[in-house]
DNA sequence: CACCACAGTATGAACGTTCAAATGGGGTGT
DNA sequence: ACACCCCATTTGAACGTTCATACTGTGGTG
């Protein structure tokens, strides 16, 4: 039979000293006598005292506990990002003292009422924020109702700069990925480099397009590129069929926003080209399918970028000055991973940037 | 500027009634006469009440969280289970009013001294294991702790008859998914059919293997089955590397315990066949990679599974005897999915079983 | 020697909820 | 008329912590 679990006041009257006492040997150990401290702590460590988490929370409204949406996965290629990016987050907010609490919302509006909801009956002390885009209702919320929270991705707008928002937020340099993707391209003597994206959208998407046209520029290619890119949904059977189109303008190789559309475009050009070429076309994101298919893509640092918005949220939630600790802004370089198609098993990964 | 959040008190002496009358009315309402019913249910909308979670939990000892590993992302092709898992179960979790905490631990120890600390300092109200195998101290550990979980996956045992364990698990047939992916091969008229699997591990492997000789055995291939089952590493390189084997003792079709090995397989099999022979391979688990590669797999119903696992720990945690409700050990039947090597977003389902 | 500052420790109150028991106001039966 | 019971509602206490404040003794200072 496993005896009651002691409470401050329990213990503290075991050892002979006030409750008070043994909650400033845990909380603010300079104010206690190191004596007393040696043996309120050894009692600690006996008894195996853990203090209650509500108990605490109920009088300092504060839960240790972030929260982060699930969003469906859509794609089950592109999924594994957030896969990968969950597992890093939920180990950094526990090395870090904090829980993670899910919920999961179809859309942006749902996920603010669950964030309200949360808030108020759950406390949660701060909230981290994916796929952020133009417009997005939830950091207006947010900063509206004073929540704490980091975002994974910058705030994507035409007329401010994302270096002087008010809330933290980690983003991955998109275009400097589609830029050396690009440039390895040149590297193999290609030319009529095409990208393969989405439509405008004033973030993710045109920020990987900027990439692509940027080092196109600086290759001295200033033909009309707007010719060499297209922009199509996101997904395997879009990717194969923008294919013909843009073979049809000379494009020779191909640099595409994920991997799903890379992918796409790779079974197509297998089919189209004869055997002996081999497609060159490079992805994003480097998803287990590229690694399988062996598709070059490249390789965004998402455990880096989790571990760093947890970082930067817990500077903010510990109440210490913007000023120091963490950059509140950080923009990460990708890597480009080169593989050599269906050579399965043998990955030949190749740093660039970072 | 936001007011101050309403508490039972605030609330019930601005309606004029006593607090416990406005706490029957949201957790008894059968307790309180209509009338007032109406009027409490009213001031409560109107005020946007919510209950403090904390205080609840505190004088209860309830919390309505869940706890669950979040187990490192091996292979990242196997993981896309985890993430589809997790998602359904985030999702079933929400709507049984339960929140979902995310832990990470390395091994069975680790996450079991995770689960003892959630239990102390934040009052967990139950777990969901995932990964059981044979010899698992985890729910040795929790029984004896009385600590209520669900398991996703049998408890895998050769003495004891899982269904007279006392937990509630779900678990998918495995040994029907490879049946009836065998029983397609056959239809198809391989008779060689080869089984490519893990080593013996008195759980997930060995069912898998027995749902292919079961159904080779029925189809008459009483001889040396042995020969032509293989067991190896799971990943792309093992299944790749263990093909030559069994083509040499004449196989000619094969059933995977893995779309790694699936994958592996395949590609192998791809270099070393004629082109004009189409590989015959179907792996398990209906990854992302298996449906961009084009590979036929056996598809286990997870989402539903997650749900059935929310459904039974809440009709235990709601401590509803367990002779009504939900049977406490259900196995699901997996379905399988064929598709036509490359055909790239051109697959064909095909629902077996189920 | 009375006084004060200060470090160390102890006490009262509060956080917001639910459990257990007490209270009040109709009936209904004898 | 009285005892009785039942329903609806209220009151006291408790869950385990931390904040604010009060107490105690020691050493220094005028």
């Amino acid at each position: 039979m496993t005896q009651k679990k002691p409470t401050l006041v329990s213990l503290a009257e075991s050892i002979g000293v006030s409750r008070q006492t043994v909650s400033n040997v845990l909380n603010a150990p300079q104010r206690v006598k190191p004596a007393t401290r040696e043996r309120v702590l050894k009692a600690v460590q006996e008894s195996g005292y853990r203090p209650s988490a509500a108990a605490r929370q109920l009088r300092t409204r504060r839960s240790m506990d972030l929260g982060l949406r699930l969003t469906p996965v859509t794609d089950g290629i592109n999924g594994a990002v957030q896969d990968r990016f969950l597992h890093a987050l939920t180990e950094a907010a526990q090395d870090a003292g904090y829980r993670l609490t899910l919920y999961s919302a179809r859309d942006d509006e749902e996920e603010i009422r669950h964030i309200d909801e949360l808030l108020h009956v759950a406390d949660l002390d701060g909230f981290v924020l994916t796929g952020t885009h133009a417009g997005d209702p939830r950091t207006a919320w947010l900063q509206e109702h004073a929540v704490p929270f980091a975002a994974f991705g910058r705030p994507w707008s035409r007329t401010a700069d994302p270096f002087e928002s008010a809330h933290p937020w980690v983003d991955i340099d998109g275009a400097a990925g589609t830029e050396s993707a690009t440039g390895f391209l040149l590297e193999q003597g290609h030319r009529r480099i095409g990208f393969l994206g989405w439509r405008p959208d004033e973030g993710l998407g045109d920020d990987r397009r900027a990439g692509w046209r940027r080092a196109m520029e600086a290759a001295g290619s200033c033909g009309s590129l707007n010719e060499l890119s297209a922009a199509t949904d996101d997904d395997v059977a879009a990717g194969a069929s923008a294919v013909d189109g843009l073979l049809a303008r000379g494009v020779t190789a191909l640099v595409c926003a994920s991997d799903s559309l890379a992918l796409g475009a790779f079974a197509q050009l297998r089919a189209v080209l004869p055997p002996e070429v081999e497609p060159a076309v490079v992805g994003f994101d480097d998803t287990p399918v590229a690694a399988a298919v062996g598709l070059s893509s490249v390789a965004p640092p998402v455990a880096d970028a989790a571990r760093r918005i947890i970082a930067v949220l817990s500077h903010v939630l510990a109440g210490r000055p913007a000023g120091e600790g963490p950059h509140r802004h950080q923009v990460l370089k990708p890597s480009l991973v080169v593989r050599k198609p269906y050579a399965l098993g043998r990955t030949v990964p190749r740093r660039q940037g970072g």
